[in-house]
RNA sequence: GCGAAAGUAGCUCAGUGGUAGAGCUCCACCUUGCCAAGGUGGAUGUCGCGGGUUCAAGUCCCGUCUUUCGCUCCA
């Protein structure tokens, strides 16, 4: 009977309006649903979408000394050997077969009583759990046929790294963007879409001359960070977490993430990493597959294996971010009574849906010049047309999915051809001929500032 | 994967062995001249899934899947 009384986080709010509106659905969950596996429903795709695109266009077009890449999921098991993932990837465990709890075999010793019941000679004997995903490519299952899904997208990268210099005429320094699914066996997955089996990454590895890291480092950390400020992102819900000694990876020179405070009961999680990761990867694949992986200076004829600075964000995790910073519920007071407006402020160019017509009634063509007006605006923004309810009510609806822009024709639309264009953040309204309505939207977008 | 708790309509939940319920949402029509909850009508469920006990199971038992919290892991 004890009943499930715990007070509803501001996560479980989030999950709940992602199902209710459409953003994000688990997997198959006709079927009872699939652990750490979601779909994104017809809000949450274009909202990925969204990320993904102001993500690419700010590293590929905006910086002419990066070139994109789209890498093929299932990659040559070779490939994870030289990376270390196979070695690294499988930890060995034990189990105490007293208390059941579960320690990583090299963590621990494994002739000492358990730590956390003190029971003797409890362990189980280590078993593998690996962390990829691990399958067979042709008919037969023999051992040769082993083939994993990617466990991160970088290696892709690493291992077109000449293919890229000898069709490019890049130079480094210069960099590689892609992005790209990724999947990794979780133990817990945890956190609705923040650690998932199956997610996104957007990565962009950035070669250079050993030495010169020193310079990239600090130039990417700092490039990265602008990039969530131009996403309308607040300020002081990111900070910096500069990996210590213990928790750098072996083959890295320095290590910073971008985490993010999300709500509760998250609190401050790695949204993105900049790593100075050296030659280590490139040295590994010239090891493995016997070609050397180094680049000749035309100018200098130096010849070298050069550095790396990584700059990988999990696509998946910006979208939780990005509902996290949008999500809000604000307590207005009308002649009705306390209301709790329900609002989503996500920047312009992240809202899945931008504008909204809505006829103020249905009677007298004001419904067709609505629906008209929504037609002409496509071409420009993603549209929503909406002619059911009370204003109020429809105003509201598209707060609760983040629709920043509303525009609302009514009778004097017949007579002068002015609309009235109302602001999700601040409930203003604006009359202005249907004529400007394209730049006013552009230009407010252009200067949006959250709140 | 281990331990604990939970799963009933799209959402929040009531229903303690005897015909499946409420409020909100949603749809249609009316009303509505700019910020939710006005009127009338309507739709929605293999009570997570499978098995068992019983004349009878949403309710009791077992298994399973999922969710939440801890352990472990992490872009």
């Amino acid at each position: 009977m004890a009943k499930n009384k715990k007070k509803q986080t501001e996560l479980d709010k989030i999950v709940s309006l992602c199902r209710r509106r459409g953003f994000i659905f688990q997997s198959s969950e006709i079927y009872g649903g699939l652990n750490g596996a979601y779909d994104y429903g017809p809000l949450g795709v274009q909202l990925k979408n969204n990320i993904r695109d102001l993500w690419w266009k700010e590293m590929t077009q905006m910086h002419d000394d990066i070139v994109g890449l789209d890498a093929s999921i299932l990659m040559a098991s070779k490939v994870w050997e030289a990376s270390g993932h196979i070695k690294n990837f499988s930890d060995p465990m034990v189990d105490c077969k007293e208390c059941k709890s579960r320690f990583r075999a090299d963590q621990i010793d494994l002739e000492a009583p358990c730590p956390v019941c003190g029971s003797k000679d409890s362990f189980t004997e280590p078993r593998n759990f690996n962390l990829m995903f691990q399958t067979h490519i042709g008919a037969n299952s023999g051992s040769a046929s082993e083939i994993y899904l990617r466990p991160e997208t970088a290696q892709g990268i690493y291992v077109n790294f000449r293919n890229v210099v000898d069709s490019s005429r890049v130079q480094v320094p210069f960099g590689i963007a892609q992005i790209g699914k990724s999947f990794r066996n979780e133990i817990t997955t945890k956190n609705f879409i923040f650690r998932s089996c199956e997610f996104e990454q957007m990565e962009m590895q950035f070669f250079c001359k050993p030495g010169d890291d020193e310079k990239w480092f600090p130039y990417w950390r700092e490039q990265r960070m602008a990039f969530y400020e131009k996403m309308g992102i607040r300020m002081d819900h990111l900070r910096w977490h500069q990996h210590g000694p213990k928790e750098l990876a072996f083959y890295a020179k320095d290590a910073y993430d971008i985490e993010y405070n999300f709500v509760e009961p998250m609190q401050w999680q790695e949204l993105e990493g900049v790593h100075s990761r050296t030659d280590y990867d490139l040295t590994q694949h010239s090891k493995f597959c016997g070609k050397q992986q180094d680049y000749l200076d035309p100018v200098t004829h130096e010849k070298y294996i050069p550095y790396v600075v990584e700059t990988s964000a999990g696509l998946t995790r910006n979208v939780l971010m990005a509902l996290c910073d949008a999500y809000d519920e604000e307590v207005l007071t009308t002649e009705k009574g306390e209301d709790v407006r329900t609002v989503l402020h996500f920047h312009p160019n992240l809202a899945p849906v931008k504008v909204a017509v809505l006829p103020l009634v249905k009677k007298d063509g004001i419904a067709e010049m609505a629906k008209e007006l929504e037609l002409s605006l496509r071409e420009e923004f993603s549209t929503f047309y909406d002619q059911g309810g009370a204003i109020g009510r429809r105003y509201r609806r598209m707060d609760e999915i983040g629709t920043p822009y509303c525009v609302t024709v009514d009778y004097d639309t017949k007579e002068d051809n002015t609309v009235t264009l109302r602001f999700r953040d601040s409930m203003e309204q604006v009359r202005i001929p249907m004529s400007e309505l394209v730049a006013t939207i552009k230009e407010s977008t252009k200067n949006y500032k959250r709140k």
